[in-house]
DNA sequence: ACTGGATCCTGACTGC
DNA sequence: TGCAGTCAGGATCCAG
């Protein structure tokens, strides 16, 4: 489901009932997600206090008190929501955090591609996050980053665009969409892309994930914020998911081609 | 070192 | 209505 914008989204959403409240247990009823739920992940957490809640590429980092941190990842089709203790869990909620106050912290997956991770070192030093790339939306994404680290790439630029080693958290939707915003062919060599458009493909990536963070992310079939909200961006979408439809800038039919094993759209008369 | 492909899992949708 | 096949917002692992 999530990409960096509904990662952000439901960090914003969830955060407010999180941070500074002090965590009274977890409840863990299906622990088979990408890598087992921690056994004693109740104990860990009971009684500990949540400093804040950040992000780190698409994963979600509730920092302890203290020190240790709890990685949350939404994987395909993970999603966060704060409800009420009583509330009854349904068919895919696989774990509840108990926050002081009678509400929980639910995690839903139903393709149980996401996890729930804990480090009790400094989170950037987990196997999963260590030599991950930039933010997207940090300086350190620039046009000049970009075309240095693709030299010699044969790989298709929507698929170095994709690699978390390169950047982080531009995934399916997003790099469709920034691809065909900068005029670049998905798939095209990453090697063989100047300078001058990765310039343009690094301001389209953090433009494009900006506007779908402040439209509340974008809501294919049920993502929705920790508080329950749709996301707004699809409508928003030039190419993802509009094969056929007509390209707002040249009119002609966009594309739908599958490169790197995902359905990737673009338009053939903006995209070379 | 790079690259592409297979893989984990369930649910929604399509076509017959 | 039922059933088989296809596809899905991620990312790791493995073979070549």
């Amino acid at each position: 489901m999530p990409e960096l914008p509904e990662v952000e989204v439901t960090r914003r959403g969830i955060a407010p009932h999180v941070e500074g409240r002090r965590l009274e247990g977890a409840r863990v009823r299906e622990p088979r997600l990408r890598w087992p739920v921690p056994e004693d992940l109740d104990a860990i957490l009971r009684g500990r206090r949540v400093a804040a809640v950040e992000r780190r590429a698409k994963y979600l980092l509730l920092r302890l008190e203290s020190s240790g941190t709890l990685l949350l990842h939404l994987g395909m089709s993970g999603s966060l929501r704060v409800v009420p203790a009583e509330t009854p869990p349904t068919a895919h909620d696989h774990v509840d955090l108990l926050l002081e106050g009678g509400m929980v912290l639910r995690l839903r997956d139903p393709r149980r591609f996401g996890a729930v991770l804990w480090t009790p070192e400094p989170p950037e030093r987990h196997p999963r996050l260590a030599g991950l790339g930039p933010e997207p939306l940090s300086p350190e994404l620039t046009g000049d980053y970009l075309y240095r680290r693709s030299r010699g790439r044969r790989l298709a630029v929507k698929n170095f665009l994709m690699d978390a080693q390169v950047v982080v958290g531009v995934g399916n939707i997003y790099a469709s969409e920034a691809l065909y915003r900068a005029g670049i062919h998905p798939g095209r060599e990453a090697g063989r892309v100047g300078r001058d458009r990765y310039v343009l493909l690094a301001a389209a990536v953090a433009a494009v994930l900006e506007e779908a963070i402040a439209a509340g992310g974008t809501t294919l079939r049920d993502f929705t914020s920790g508080e329950g909200a749709p996301g707004y961006f699809r409508q928003e979408l030039a190419v993802y998911g509009r094969e056929g439809e007509a390209c707002p800038v040249c009119g002609r039919g966009i594309r739908k081609v599958v490169i790197g094993q995902r359905s990737s759209f673009f338009c053939p008369g903006c995209q070379r």
